[in-house]
DNA sequence: GCAAAAGTGTTATAGGTACACCCATGA
DNA sequence: TCATGGGTGTACCTATAACACTTTTGC
């Protein structure tokens, strides 16, 4: 690396940009913004923004998460930290051409959500939204057009998008983050339905049951019950201490 | 994001740096720099440089691959590419302290490199080095100080390095990647010295010739033998197509 | 013959799938 | 009483770990 000097390397711009995921009604859902300026004015684009002269990247991340929805991150280096969404880096993004308008180097974050109030963005509802991930994704008109279908996001975002669906479907085989879905206690249908929305396939609750029960450090009751999805009251459960699973939760194969 | 405003956004320096592993006489190594100039004046480092206006981030992380090692990476979009080591973004260091001249963004790259001729950096031989991974992370003096362990790695380096590693050790649980670290011919007894390399084990080497073989997509046997290795002659096999293994294979526990 | 590495067979066991069955609540 | 989701028991099957044993070379 030469000694410093400005004149020899280029300057960049650069961004965060977020994949905020949650599941809403058996669905898994991203979050998007409209834009209000060029490029790609009026297009959806995942939230994001420039990365400030005195932040570090997760900084930055977790002030757009709070300024565009009001959830804050859960910080892992301090389990006593209040609850909050779990945030992690995704991947970079840096092809020249990504930004019409400059060289910008977008550092994508994942972030995971519990199902939340409505969303807000600069206090304009309109410009803020909650879709269905295939709904950004299946942009070939395979079926009967939908309303939920909105343009292709901009820039880049389908593929950063696609990136954070496929680390989210993967992760939650071997870790215990899809709690991070679920609020702060939760009962094992849920947890299982979350499951099934994010992998999209329908598990057998019985087996599930006996499988997240049985693994150690996954799930803590918390002695209370509850009777909010009907039936027979389920117990409660927190997210144990365990981060990684084993055995792993098994994806049924296509 | 707000329109074009150079004013309105700090300017960045940003850099590829590459952890390029190999496995030379049973031990897994990482590729390091001397550095010629302050900051970190004479320590080692990882490779890497400043990512140039008009190339993307991997062909950067290629550019300076070659320029530091001689190996062309192996573009995974096309598979009659000839033979070329693995190359994979890993992750983004953007601490603002991280550098202390200046403000820089490093986006990390992993490559998975068959054991080498010599490496060579700019013609001088003493200023790049292979050496055991543990010997740049295993900086408290737990034991006799070897010769082998030189001062930290400059920067965030050993940090970069050790995200690395566990990349590299988890993900060839689950891919063929392991085989990047074989000539293109190899032997499944060279395959499971990778393995016990990488992961520091010993695997049996019957369970592990029956797992390897039994693996759809995995191995392909050429047709020819070996005897390089002393003892019964071996089947030779390449690199199936396969990409991700199932069953994948399992690491042991500690 | 002997050492060394390759490769096969066999057994015990853990974990997964499928599904029959019972439990506790609200309507 | 019935519908709904929660939860347990059990049989079958697959994959793994452990290890005895055979094969084919170099020396």
């Amino acid at each position: 690396m030469p000694p410093y000097d400005p004149s020899a390397f280029p300057p960049f711009a650069v961004t965060v940009d977020l994949v905020v995921l949650t599941v809403r009604r058996h669905s898994l859902c991203a979050l998007a913004v409209r834009r209000g300026e060029p490029p790609f004015q009026g297009r959806w684009a995942l939230p994001g923004g420039f990365v400030r002269a005195d932040e570090d990247l997760a900084g930055a991340a977790a002030r757009e998460l709070a300024e565009e929805t009001g959830l804050h991150a859960h910080d892992p280096a301090d389990p006593n930290a209040p609850y909050g969404a779990h945030l992690e880096q995704l991947a970079t993004y840096g092809d020249p051409k990504r930004d019409p308008r400059m060289r910008v180097v977008s550092v994508a974050h994942l972030v995971l959500a519990p199902d939340l109030p409505a969303p807000r963005a600069g206090g304009d509802a309109h410009s803020a939204r909650w879709a269905p991930v295939e709904s950004f994704l299946d942009q070939e008109p395979t079926s009967a057009p939908e309303e939920e279908a909105p343009a292709p996001l901009a820039f880049d975002h389908a593929q950063i998008l696609e990136d954070g669906v496929e680390r989210a479907r993967s992760k939650i085989e071997y870790s215990s983050l899809a709690t991070a879905f679920c609020p702060q206690e939760f009962t094992v249908g849920e947890l299982r339905r979350v499951y099934e929305a994010v992998w999209g396939v329908a598990l057998d609750p019985r087996n599930f049951h006996r499988k997240v029960t049985g693994t150690p450090g996954f799930l803590v009751p918390t002695g209370g019950t509850t009777t909010r999805q009907g039936g027979r009251p389920a117990q409660l459960f927190r997210a144990g201490g365990a981060t990684l699973l084993n055995p792993p939760m098994l994806r049924p194969e296509a």
